[in-house]
DNA sequence: GATTCAATTGCAAACGTTTGCGTAATTTTT
DNA sequence: AAAAATTACGCAAACGTTTGCAATTGAATC
């Protein structure tokens, strides 16, 4: 840092007002040509570096987006931030991701330093613990102050903001009706944590398509579970030691099916004969495990790439919220494609 | 933005120098208790956050760490954002996170741009493309204008800097080494990326340990692949397309293992009797794979939490540059562990 | 030769905050 | 009652950059 030159540090040099740097360092056509020439090799050379923060603070804006998320260990968050900074970096903005491990502590915590930090806005997706315990004044706050907020995936309440999330209730809606329409009798599901959106919007298609197929949900066949495959391990161990088996399953993500398939397999029922699965989210191993995995995509690097098109056109001055709804696909593989009818029938 | 309030606009309130309402907001004993405070209630009712941009500028200090890394869809570096994230949150610090995707210009780029930020350090994992091309005059023309710059994993030369890295050398010793032990005697290397330093790396720790029990490194038996499941797979297929088949398998990454098992399978050959399995990196599905893969792992969060105690020394004016090398552990699962004699023999 | 005009450049304020120093006003000490 | 000390606050500069406006210079016009 001692070596930083600044404008300051040009004009003493030259002998002249920063006005006149600044101004030939901008290709000011008010500048002689000849001196703006000078003034820009001078500055190549040593090295001069326009410094942002005194720009940040005279126009009042950072151009860096804030971004909160819960976790980063999954492939949804890492595409996300993917689609963000495909659109952001053309458009000259750096990111500040702050990840929150689900606690609405470091949330809040976050939230303050990106709004002392004055981003330019905020893409969020909420933590567990502000859903489970309804503690969202830190985000009414920040609203309040006018500081344009999106949120990707999870929202708080159906109020007017702005955000951008898949359609959870109908790939889950078409991940278990394929399930039935691979003549699976007792489907079960694999519930993600209770309080977030996605695992009671993934639960409400699932409960809707059963209805729809005129079923009803059989809690014995409902476990819940984290997002890691350990926990789905430990859930599909239950489910089987039961004394009615599935013979399908649908689960929150595909980790949990990871969990899912190693321990069905160590039970040596056959996948998708036996039991068969469909999991979300189509991470990039998906296809490798041992069994390839059905899955539906949310089209995760899309949330982040229509994220940041909203952000940008919030930028220009467009103030109407907007709510997105990415459309859910499903990815059908061999854990769900059935060539024989299932066994327990 | 509209309805920021500064501390300027609260001095108008109460009719005092804005220096007045400095000391007050930060408690300073030089300003009367009670109107402290007055002050202080007035700023919470209002919501008056500060600004730290210009504290950013007053203070020539951003409280903000620039990252750069090739790519953020593995393990390994969302690892190695979570510990910096564990170590700098509660320092408080924000950090700006580049992807470059590997590319030399989006490198750059984004370096100045975190310079024009005035970050308070860089942490980076130099681009492949900064290897093959030995593209680095950026990054020394930063280090000249004495901004610290740690090099995790990948760093372009053995120049005095601050850098933490794993032994891969060692790891790949250790992994190949197993693979000995456990009976293997033709041992294919799936070799990563050539320019980058880690793929060079495990081949030569891969190459010493074949040297050390007096074995030639077969170059049909050493493939190149990328960093994917996909490309482990090909690689793997041609491999087992070969007359001489390998019965050992040290494999750059743990997702080129999933593509690696995928095609191992397929043709109907067991691992790990006939074929055994070493990955690297550890990822958490490492054990759910289609059969539990062996693994090396690199601490990938440690690498974090160490760069970022390194830049906090940094932070506290210590100037010497340190290097870091951390341990690799070898984690054996069943891809690697015999149990009977392999069939080609 | 006075006036106008264009071409260059400088001045100063602004963004929000901190901080050393100066200065009142009040209290304590002699 | 005068001197000294204490308390509480204001002034102004600083960080780096931009920008509207004023000012200077020189040349062109009448």
């Amino acid at each position: 840092m001692g070596n930083t030159v600044s404008i300051k540090d040009i004009a003493r040099k030259f002998k002249c007002a920063p006005s006149t740097i600044s101004r030939a360092l901008n290709d000011h056509p008010m500048i002689n040509i000849d001196t703006r020439k000078t003034i820009q090799e001078y500055a190549n050379k040593v090295g001069y570096q326009k410094n942002t923060i005194s720009l940040s603070l005279l126009n009042q804006c950072s151009k860096t987006l804030g971004v909160i998320i819960p976790s980063i260990s999954h492939y949804h968050e890492t595409a996300i931030i993917e689609g963000l900074e495909a659109i952001l970096q053309p458009a000259g903005y750096l990111l500040n991701i702050c990840v929150t491990n689900e606690s609405h502590a470091l949330e809040k915590e976050y939230l303050n330093r990106l709004v002392a930090n004055r981003v330019d806005a905020i893409c969020i997706s909420l933590s567990q613990e502000t859903f489970d315990h309804s503690l969202n004044e830190h985000i009414d706050k920040a609203i309040s102050r006018s500081l344009p907020i999106i949120f990707m995936d999870r929202f708080y309440h159906a109020l007017d903001v702005d955000r951008v999330i898949t359609d959870d209730f109908k790939g889950a809606f078409m991940a278990t009706e394929h399930l039935i329409q691979m003549g699976c009798q007792r489907i079960a599901h694999l519930h993600g944590p209770k309080g977030i959106t996605v695992s009671q919007q993934r639960f409400k298609g699932y409960e809707a398509c059963l209805k729809k197929y005129g079923r009803e949900v059989d809690h014995e066949l409902v476990k819940q579970v984290m997002f890691s495959p350990e926990s789905g391990l430990a859930a599909t161990k239950s489910l089987l030691d039961h004394k009615t088996k599935p013979d399908g399953i649908f689960a929150v993500n595909d980790e949990v099916c990871f969990g899912a398939m190693k321990v069905i397999q160590e039970k040596n029922y056959k996948i998708p004969e036996d039991i068969a699965l469909v999991g979300f989210d189509d991470i990039p191993l998906s296809a490798f495990g041992p069994i390839a995995l059905s899955s539906v995509s949310r089209k995760s690097k899309k949330i982040g790439e229509q994220s940041a098109q909203l952000f940008l056109a919030k930028m220009n001055g467009i103030l109407e919220h907007q709510q997105f709804t990415l459309e859910p696909e499903l990815i059908v593989r061999k854990s769900s494609q059935r060539l024989i009818s299932p066994r327990f029938n």
